[in-house]
DNA sequence: CTAATTGCTCAACCTAACTTTAGATCAAGC
DNA sequence: GCTTGATCTAAAGTTAGGTTGAGCAATTAG
């Protein structure tokens, strides 16, 4: 099968409601790999189109673009994905998106735990313990609770005085 | 009861893990308003531990400081929160939690949808309705699907072929 | 064949949520 | 009184995920 002419970078974004320039920017993080024709203009394939509305929906649930780039990696190398290909993406998906429910659902009942004893602000509360890694730790600097880079020589005094 | 003597910016980083200028950054967006001491430094109430703690706790989950800040209006406005208040707060809190959650399994229960009929490209997958307004749309200007700021004026053609 | 689209690159700008840095001031211990 | 550590302000930098604009080349429609 002859590689086809393949299709610009305007159809996709007609086609996914993605802007051009977002669709750049998604081959500048690695997750399309579009060719040049002769002039210079990228051309995608036609399966670009579901990678790229895998790439919507996965942003839609709140992954970031590297994760998502790792979703992909599952995807076959040289040939076009099939549907199973798919299918089994989307499984490998699922799991993840349901550690993520599941995460959410976790600290929920821990807060529920926190609104009973009223203790929202102790160190001791389940909700301090940086065990739930999973919870959004999105853009930029933004350190949760034990997920700091460097503050874990400080543990030794402040003995838990209940004043708050 | 005479106001107390105030707490430091530097005790509040210590009690909650957070930065020092994270808390200044947090007066900026009015999540606390701590008052000045003669010299000019920061004097915070003591109960401000518990509402840092609150903002912390609302970020674990993916809230935007805004939606975090509309949440703790619901505090009163003269008197120090009792605990009555924050059970109150933290009450309503948890029905944003449980909506945020809940779209993202009905979110999820489409996917499973689309693993099935393998049409994840497709512009009549439920996945592409923007109905899903709770889900991440979180830092900065990235416009999900029908969430764009004007893109209404397009949809004439495009008769929806479905060779995706 | 020409005009209108579309696409290209590169650099600058944007938001959210902060951090870092610099230079100056405040508070506390000895 | 002096030194050390904590704070202060203001401005600039950072990251993710893009958008916008300028100036120019390639395609496509008529």
């Amino acid at each position: 099968m002859a590689r086809s002419a393949g299709v610009s970078i305007g159809y996709l974004s007609e086609r996914t409601g993605l802007a051009v320039s977002a669709i750049r920017y998604y081959e500048t993080q690695g997750l399309v790999e579009p060719w040049r024709n002769a002039g210079g203009q990228r051309r995608f394939e036609r399966a670009d189109l579901r990678r790229l509305s895998f790439v919507m929906i996965a942003q839609k649930f709140g992954f970031s673009l590297p994760e998502i780039q790792s979703f992909l990696k599952g995807l076959p190398g040289g040939r076009t994905p099939t549907k199973a290909d798919w299918a089994q993406l989307s499984a490998q998906f699922r799991e993840h998106l349901d550690a993520r429910i599941a995460t959410l659902e976790r600290m929920r009942d821990n807060l529920d735990g926190c609104i009973g004893c009223g203790c929202l602000s102790l160190p001791n509360c389940k909700l301090y313990n940086p065990d739930d890694e999973a919870a959004q730790k999105g853009q930029g600097p933004r350190y949760l609770m034990g997920d700091a880079p460097d503050r874990s020589a400080d543990d030794g005094n402040r003995a838990s005085n209940d004043e708050n």
